[in-house]
DNA sequence: CTGAAAGCGCTTACAG
DNA sequence: CTGAAAGCGCTTACAG
């Protein structure tokens, strides 16, 4: 018997009642033909001695351990507590318990986070999987999530739609000269995120793209970004990949004297903690990590449905993500005065695009 | 057979070497007296076919799932990522896998949460508890990572200590006037770092407690805590009891134009992710949550031994975290410079505290 | 030192 | 509609 539950199992019911433990397991699963009459005893008596069927003994027999593994990247990324929170809910929602494992930050490491949760057979995972990793064939269902401009992803927010919010809104504010802020270039989140920015601006926007990994590669980890210089050239709006970014950019910008938001507007992507903690707060993009997660699990349990050992009738149900793995994301608008919607009347685009 | 693993079995291995499972599983486990040779060849052949057993098979017959619990409070909390992190760090060197269970933010669920846990027969729990919850027995090991104040503590911070930390490090800036913020007054954890920044104060420094809680009641939520009023009547350093309470302040102040660090000092705990992203980084209190995950793990690992189906030979080996259960913190100190250091020469004592 | 047997708790064909 | 039997993969006394 395992060591933490009580002592009840299939076969104390069967005794108590005179039945066999068959009888028992068909009528809690619903699965056999019971009669109602029985089934109603049963249940009831389950439901007295406070039964909970034991996963160990069903795992044996089905080959089903009813456990997800979550596979997270970095634990360095704030948005991995939304996630796991996220994929948590839905994963029990549909009955399974989340086994996590952490990447911590190596590649190397994501292989072996992936081949634990493999030894612990879990029934499908749930890989956000590190920059520029692709997820080989495990032997085991596998949804990604990352960006949907990656190869093999599963499901993700759509980051290219997010950033046209972002665009919308800071055009909107009437800024005519933004700096985009990335960190790592080979981020397909963030080229989305950037890439979506950029397209939802009129040509008449002077923009340009900071990526911080480059400043950081000659000037050193945590050095200052240059954003008063970039004011003084006349940009008004700094619009960051991620929110971590965007507090990066509003403290060196406070720091300088700059007035947030009257002076220039800053935004970022994912609502992250403390984008409503800080003063003023960030104009940001949300994702629907709800959703996704919920997209991801209902995706893992087909595939996992499919595997069954004894095939299921095919009943033509589509898996259901199926081209809908692109999930729309949401502007949180919380700078919404900048001066420059007062004075861009003066500003005309020709003016500055004019040769 | 389990759907996802590779089909090696300890039957497998058995008859392709002409022997008994059982002599495999002694083998393999070392537990029973095989010759060295058969034993030998044995992990050979396990080795060569990429043999993992299954640990359904072994729960069932163990009661032993390799399996922990994580409970955590509210997601909202970033120090989230990093607990769920050294956990699953220490858990997996332990042998464990983590099954994580997250509360919401809500007490109920915080029930809910391990009673799924339970029902997957976790050999033990590790819980970060709700504030003000106590876990009443669960008839399965619990480790309790809370403040060495709470009754049922198992392991955590000597936040007491981090406090004095950050008093001692404002005041040899010269800090004769702090400002402390807490957000809530029944939370133990922060009721021990503001404890300890006050023991760590000299009578002379003039310490006032912001709770935010009370102000936010008044004013609404994210609303200013007007730290601007405090540097008038002369305050000059802001302890928060956590990062995130220092990043408001610090983007406060600076938005009224304040300059950190050289008008005011600004202090935090926890040493979150953004604390070396904002300008300037934030001086901080670094709990070691390594030892205190490797802390926790082990008392559950040995609980777990205790609980042992069949008894094992009282070794005399004693619990290791007994009285183990304060874990030192660290102080990173970012904002070394403060004007009241080279001024602080004027500001006599005596002045201030003469009635 | 090695093996045969039992059994952990469950589910699934298969009989009746 | 109900039950007897087998078996998932493992470990543990117990014999030999």
């Amino acid at each position: 018997m395992a060591a933490n539950r009580p002592g009840s199992t299939l076969s104390q019911i069967a005794t108590s009642l005179g039945v066999s433990s068959a009888t028992v397991s068909n009528a809690l699963s619903g699965k056999g033909r019971v009669s109602a009459e029985l089934a109603d005893r049963i249940r009831a008596k389950a439901a007295e001695i406070g039964y909970t069927p034991s996963l160990a003994g069903r795992a044996l027999r089905t080959g089903r351990t009813q456990v997800l593994g979550l596979v997270l990247p970095d634990i360095a990324n704030p948005l991995f507590p939304q996630i796991a929170q996220a994929i948590e809910n839905a994963a029990s929602e549909a009955g399974y318990g989340v086994l996590i494992a952490d990447s911590r930050g190596e590649t190397a490491r994501q292989t072996e986070a992936i081949n634990r949760l493999l030894e612990r057979d879990v029934d499908g995972i749930v890989v956000v999987p590190r920059l520029g990793t692709r997820i080989a064939d495990l032997g085991c269902p596998v949804a990604v999530i990352d960006s949907p401009s990656t190869p093999g992803n599963t499901v993700s927010a759509d980051h290219w739609q997010g950033g046209q919010l972002v665009a919308e809104h800071l055009a909107g504010l009437g800024h005519r000269d933004i700096v985009l802020i990335g960190t790592n270039a080979r981020s397909n989140v963030q080229n989305d995120r950037i890439g979506g920015m950029k397209s939802g601006l009129s040509r008449q926007v002077r923009v340009e793209v900071l990526w911080v990994e480059t400043i950081e590669r000659q000037a050193g980890q945590g050095c200052p970004l240059g954003l008063e210089a970039l004011v003084d050239r006349g940009f008004t709006a700094f619009a960051a990949v991620s929110d971590l970014q965007a507090l990066r950019a509003l403290t060196e910008l406070q720091r300088a004297g700059i007035r947030v938001p009257e002076d220039v507007s800053v935004t970022g992507f994912d609502d992250l903690v403390w984008s409503t903690a800080v003063t003023p707060s960030l104009t940001t993009v949300r994702q629907d990590l709800a959703t996704i997660a919920e997209l991801a699990v209902q995706a893992l349990a087909d595939m996992i449905a499919e595997t069954a050992p004894q095939q299921i009738p095919p009943t033509g149900r589509a898996v259901a993500v199926a081209g809908a793995g692109r999930v729309p994301m949401t502007l949180i608008a919380r700078q919404t005065s900048a001066a420059v919607a007062a004075s861009s009347s003066r500003r005309q685009p020709s003016e500055r695009n004019a040769p």
